[in-house]
DNA sequence: CATCTGACACAGA
DNA sequence: GTCTGTGCCAGAT
């Protein structure tokens, strides 16, 4: 576990449930601008129920992937109360969350 | 709309 | 210790 993953953990959780964040605001927020490592971190998330990468859209909305399947992520996601159409939140900057 | 480039952590050689 | 390829991407072209 090193620092870097651990802040994008940190960050992360901080997202309530029912909204959702983008891997650029989560990298702004762990001090970073490579959103990519962002997404490297998250890939190698091995605590999948307590680290919900599942709020985490890309840019525009997108759904971007999940490594539990796309179609989980969505389930997830609605489950919390975040609309999604076609692979991507509906109004997603009302539910975006800014740390 | 399809690509390319940029930025960076991390695992494997 | 360095090099290379890869990754739940963004922004520009």
């Amino acid at each position: 576990m090193s620092e870097f993953r651990s802040k994008c953990y940190k960050e992360l959780i901080k997202v309530p449930k029912g909204k959702v964040t983008t891997y650029s605001e989560l990298a702004k927020a762990v001090g970073t601008k490579a959103v990519r490592a962002v997404g490297t971190a998250m890939a190698k998330n091995e605590k999948l129920i307590e680290i919900p990468c599942h709020r985490v859209v890309k840019s525009d909305g997108s759904i971007g992937q999940y490594a539990s399947g796309q179609a989980k992520k969505i389930e997830l996601l609605l489950e919390e109360g975040v609309p999604v159409e076609n692979g991507k939140v509906a109004n997603f900057k009302e539910f975006l969350h800014l740390f």
